[in-house]
DNA sequence: ATTTAATTGACAGTATACTTACAATACGGC
DNA sequence: GCCGTATTGTAAGTATACTGTCAATTAAAT
């Protein structure tokens, strides 16, 4: 008789597991940028895209999400929306009939300059119950994983390969 | 003149905010999850709720909620999907008219018995590229974090008060 | 130079994750 | 026992996040 002795479940199975741990990280990184930058009506992906689009100025989508690792098909999306709030525009590359040249706007430089200190404040907030020298180790540990674990992710963060060609201005 | 000198951006605003790599790393997970368990159609969120349904038979859906800490009105739609896949059955309770208690089939107990090898396969090599002490020391650190933070997310883990007229079972 | 392959942006489809709102039901104070 | 309130499940609407696919276009192979 195979498989006799089944394993008995605990919430263990659940609680321990870094997958379930970074999830519920995330939920709440993503509700304190919300809370504290609910003035601004920005995203956490939209402030990366409008960050990336401000040092990279003339990028377009396909690199856009290499350099942010996002997904394609999603960064669509949010391009559009900070599009529809006036914050990027998108001009038809000369040299490309495919390609979508990505530019801020004043509006959406001005946001970017003046959500930066409630975006900074949300970074603080997260790790803030921890004690500081626990705060360097986590941040330390956590970056060192992703970097180690870039190419187990749907889209690799690619940032040297996509800026190749462009003016290498971030 | 106010504002004369707006801070020059860098990519270090996404790159080394705490709020990007608990998001990358979540989708890092995500990605390993379902690569270990592409032979069974389970989703992380989905194996959550299965493990809670099998150690709280009868569970309700906003209790559910409570104990993932996974928002109820998303925890609708697993439900259904569960339910679709035959890995769940809904009963209305007999003392409340509103409620519909959980409970797995024959079906689902045998799929979560057998998807948790690959479940585990899926946690570890998530953290594989570190140094075992480094691994023990990014869990302590991430279980404590997310348990400070708990009150910040939109969901708060409750898993006591939710459990308070229960059968106790986990 | 012409066929083949790769790239780009777009679209459709599925799955989380959250908000607000709502009907049905249950419960509290009185 | 009635009434205001809270709870439960559900639904609609928005925003990620991924899978495919597709047409247009460009680049590469020969």
């Amino acid at each position: 008789m195979p498989n006799s002795k089944p394993t008995p479940v605990t919430m263990d199975a659940v609680y321990t597991a870094p997958g379930y741990l970074f999830r519920r990280m995330q939920q709440i990184a993503v509700a304190l940028f919300i809370e504290e930058c609910k003035a601004f009506d920005l995203t956490p992906v939209q402030y990366a895209a409008l960050v990336t689009i401000s040092t990279h100025p003339g990028i377009d989508a396909t690199r856009l999400s290499a350099v942010i690792a996002f997904d394609r098909s999603t960064l669509g999306n949010v391009i559009e929306r900070l599009q529809a709030k006036d914050y990027i525009v998108r001009k038809p590359a000369p040299e490309d009939k495919r390609v979508k040249l990505l530019f801020l706007t004043k509006a959406g430089a001005g946001v970017l300059n003046e959500i930066m200190p409630s975006v900074d404040k949300a970074q603080a907030r997260m790790l803030q119950p921890l004690k500081p020298a626990d705060r360097k180790t986590l941040l330390s540990l956590l970056t060192q994983l992703v970097d180690l674990n870039n190419e187990a992710s749907r889209v690799p963060l690619r940032a040297e390969d996509a800026l190749e060609h462009l003016g290498r201005s971030g």
